[in-house]
DNA sequence: AATATGAGTAAACTAAGTTTACAGTAAAAC
DNA sequence: GTTTTACTGTAAACTTAGTTTACTCATATT
């Protein structure tokens, strides 16, 4: 069933089924999937209060997902007063992780500046306020991304720990999951470097300059996959449990990553990445799969980032 | 300006100003506000594309925005050929955080399943994907925590890696920003407790039991002030710069948390707890602040959570 | 001079979402 | 057993936000 419609639109395709929504009804389709899939319990009240929408609106909303999204994925109890997932339920508009569920529920809410942020009763979570990441900066450093242009930079580092001014061609900003840096081309070292964003003093400077562009960045366009595995100084039964934590199908974790992210990411998952790291099994209960250490030093550097 | 609406409606307040606005359109505005300030430059046609509406609307949103909410606060700059924030510019509808702009990104684009994820070009991410967390174990979870009821469920630890019968009546999921637990009385124990949620097998079952409730839970009623300071087997200059990376006004990172959480805060931070810890100063460059030590112990424990 | 990219305004229209109103089911309270 | 509560469903009339279409203006690039 395709309406007609006079203003722009999003198609959405779900297998066999393809749907014409707008932005925001859309988003209130995936809030409705989310709330099935994560909380098993779906009552027309919990969209009104959310959305600011009518309960008839709320109504015509679920039977939309139902009929254009996710046929038979919900049915009503009336003994349990709410819709719920069918046993055999799977999430067509979201991808079925918990993090969405909790970010959904954060935009919704969140103006707490504190660490911990908790948008719901029985819910709470811990995150970095990065207050060091200056939007003046960021600005410049988008803007250059998109153009392909240099910049002039007030920079430090731990090696290099005094302001000196480095002439940077950035690509492509990065989030590790811990801090922010850009990946940009080193008129200095003139390779490919990361540089954190925290670290850049006063306002970067356009420039004019000819550098690389993001293809020549080799380390950034070749994949190579990370394999992490149980520590084996655990015992069976633990080394099991990490397995079934991570949820590792066949006791290994295969991430296909850029070569550039391999390092953050392994960070990321706390994994060891040395034989001594990973004499330390408590601390680092997942550790690089042995075998494929040498494969991946000349990916991995020290603490520091670009001198 | 208050005009009559018929429909439900946000009031957003913004120091001085008030206004009436639809979840919808709070959105966009947000979305305005987070370009301006983390681009530095916005035109009508990002916003068409962002939202699927009309250059007529993203133009009188953005009206709106200067109207209601933020006064004078982007200028149209024909040369640029587009709207330019000034360079007093504060953030009213958002908290002014870099990861504001990426989630916003993120909810928008993200569907990918990897590790790393680009919402757009120039701009890359590296996150967990959490598989573990199942969405039948969190529906339990989270109806068990709303109902204050007890759950029957099958837990491993790393102590005790062999599958048991556990009785619990838990209050809060957490997010860790590293894995998900529930805070929860733990029967065996006598005492609350953090369970990760990837660590239950099976579906927990409700069951009737009587339990002290979340006021009884003083470790997570309770709060502590962390105090992070740069590793001290830094140099001066390098110290300072670790200052500058966490944007710590007194050279001092001061941090209010809920004991239970404590933790794990310090975790997120990859802070230094220990003496021995701290000697690996480029691991650790920052450290809990040595006289805290004492204060803290009663509230950090092992890598295990629960036996 | 022509083209492209940006913006503002206005009129007519439409569809999404509103209010109001009435009906139905199941469990819990009295 | 009756009433209350907490849910959902449907329908009609109305409102408004957002649409299309159309024309005007400014600046920079080709």
């Amino acid at each position: 069933m395709i309406r007609s419609f006079n203003h722009r639109c999003v198609v959405v395709l779900c297998g066999e089924f393809m749907a014409i929504v707008k932005q925001d009804v859309l988003q209130r389709l995936k809030v409705i999937e989310l709330l099935a899939l994560w909380e098993g319990r779906l009552v027309t009240n919990r969209l009104v209060n959310w959305f600011g929408i009518s309960r008839q609106q709320a109504s015509s909303d679920i039977r939309r997902y139902l009929t254009d999204h996710n046929p038979s994925a919900l049915v009503h109890d009336p003994s349990l007063k709410a819709y719920i997932p069918v046993p055999s339920f799977q999430p067509v508009l979201t991808r079925g992780h918990v993090n969405e569920y909790l970010e959904t529920l954060t935009s919704l809410a969140g103006d707490s500046t504190s660490v911990t942020f908790e948008p719901e009763k029985c819910l709470a979570g811990v995150r970095l306020p990065d207050r060091a990441v200056r939007p003046e900066v960021v600005r410049e450093i988008i803007a250059a991304c998109r153009a392909a242009g240099g910049l002039k930079i007030i920079y430090a580092s731990m090696a290099n720990p005094i302001w000196s001014e480095r002439v940077i061609s950035p690509h492509t900003l990065v989030y590790t999951g811990f801090r922010w840096h850009v990946r940009a081309f080193c008129h200095k070292r003139g390779e490919f470097r990361d540089f954190l964003l925290s670290r850049i003093d006063r306002i970067p400077r356009p420039i004019e300059i000819i550098a690389p562009s993001v293809e020549d960045d080799s380390l950034w366009n070749e994949m190579i996959t990370i394999s992490l595995v149980a520590n084996t100084k655990l015992s069976d039964a633990q080394r099991s449990l990490v397995e079934v934590d991570y949820a590792m199908p066949d006791g290994r974790l295969q991430i296909p990553v850029r070569k550039a992210l391999a390092h953050y990411t392994i960070q990321r998952y706390q994994a060891a990445i040395s034989s001594e790291e990973a004499e330390d099994e408590f601390r680092y209960p997942l550790m690089l799969q042995p075998a494929d250490r040498k494969k991946l030093q000349p990916f991995l550097f020290g603490v520091d980032v670009c001198t």
